[in-house]
DNA sequence: TTTCTTTCTTAACCGAGATCAATGGACGGC
DNA sequence: GCCGTCCATTGATCTCGGTTAAGAAAGAAA
């Protein structure tokens, strides 16, 4: 499937487009092909677009002594808002591909101007906004109340695909354990199975 | 001192005010004094309004398994914004007050009519909104890399009188651990400032 | 295929926090 | 004053994740 036939997708999920519009969407220049390991924002930079995944694996992580810490994954049809970008400071955080990534980009003005083009699509917008808040991964209660083998259930319940895509280690390190810790918990799960 | 003039004394922080505008501050009838232990939030209530702590202590936390999971403490001057008010959703929080309190407290429509009065006052607003997201507290990031310890030495840091007014077991909740443990690192490290 | 690299698993040991239980101190009500 | 409740401390024991080190498995490159 060509990148612009998946813009067209997302927006499909949503609203039915009619052939003007597909039309018009495959136009919008703002879809960007990424390999893997590419950089989609770096620490220290300010970033200038907010992003949607449309294909592929992104993760956002920081450095702490060389390690790299995992926020969040993004994976098809996420849409990422950099705080960065929100408060156009220099990101503390390094967002980059896991896998080879199609992503498209809007600054606030481009996606002004898009609605403007599609006033239809406000209110999707609009709805996209709320699931952002809404779809929120592990959160501070979860690292706080929760033992790394209860979060890393968690995981395989709301994103069991997540688990079979990026590897373990990286997992691992999004739980916030070794990866150690992830092999001796994922056997102890499956010895606990067996059991019953 | 009386509630009326705290508020007062909240806005001369940022501002220097009229007798005038003093008096009509007074006037308005947004002011309560709680008793320790009375609530501000209901678990599974919506929220109507948000709050702004003028005098006392106040704390927000989650029940499970009967249990207490304290997320945050507000002090004089802090603003609480509850989620359940953003999102007209029913709250996952308590909020209630660990002293008694003087807290103010307003709608959307409220403020609106406060800033309407008191158009000098729009960018304190703003600024205290800038406020909120940035001084926050402990992050997902601390609970994910950083040991209790270390927790509890950040927390020294960086709200030292919070430790002296509220008791060492909500302390603990806060810090995600069990109140022995708490008393455990205080020990060590009082211990270790011995040797040094 | 063979080789090299990256990732995952396993084992042994250590330390920190959880749990259970007992003790002692602080405070309020009687 | 005394008693009872709540809270902080301490000890003993257990569990789990971290650390180190080694080896197995899976891919990629030759």
């Amino acid at each position: 499937m060509s990148a612009d036939n998946l813009l067209v997708n997302y927006f499909s999920q949503y609203i039915t487009l009619s052939p003007e519009e597909v039309e018009l969407i495959q136009q919008e220049d703002i879809i960007r092909e990424y390999n893997k390991g590419d950089f989609l924002l770096r620490e220290g930079q300010i970033a200038q677009t907010c992003f949607l995944v449309l294909k592929g694996c992104v993760k956002r992580y920081y450095l702490e002594d060389g390690e790299e810490k995992i926020m969040d994954f993004y994976t098809e049809n996420d849409p990422i808002t950099p705080v960065s970008y929100a408060e156009q400071k220099p990101s503390k955080y390094t967002i980059s591909c896991v896998e080879p990534s199609i992503v498209s980009s809007g600054t606030t003005e481009s996606t002004e101007r898009f609605l403007q083009k599609f006033p239809r699509f406000v209110p999707i917008f609009v709805q996209i906004g709320d699931q952002i808040s809404a779809k929120k991964q592990l959160s501070a209660d979860d690292y706080k109340s929760l033992s790394p083998e209860i979060r890393y259930q968690k995981l395989l319940e709301h994103r069991p695909a997540l688990v079979n895509r990026v590897p373990q280690y990286m997992i691992a390190s999004y739980l916030g354990i070794q990866p150690e810790s992830l092999s001796r918990i994922r056997k102890r799960i499956s010895s606990n199975q067996k059991k019953n």
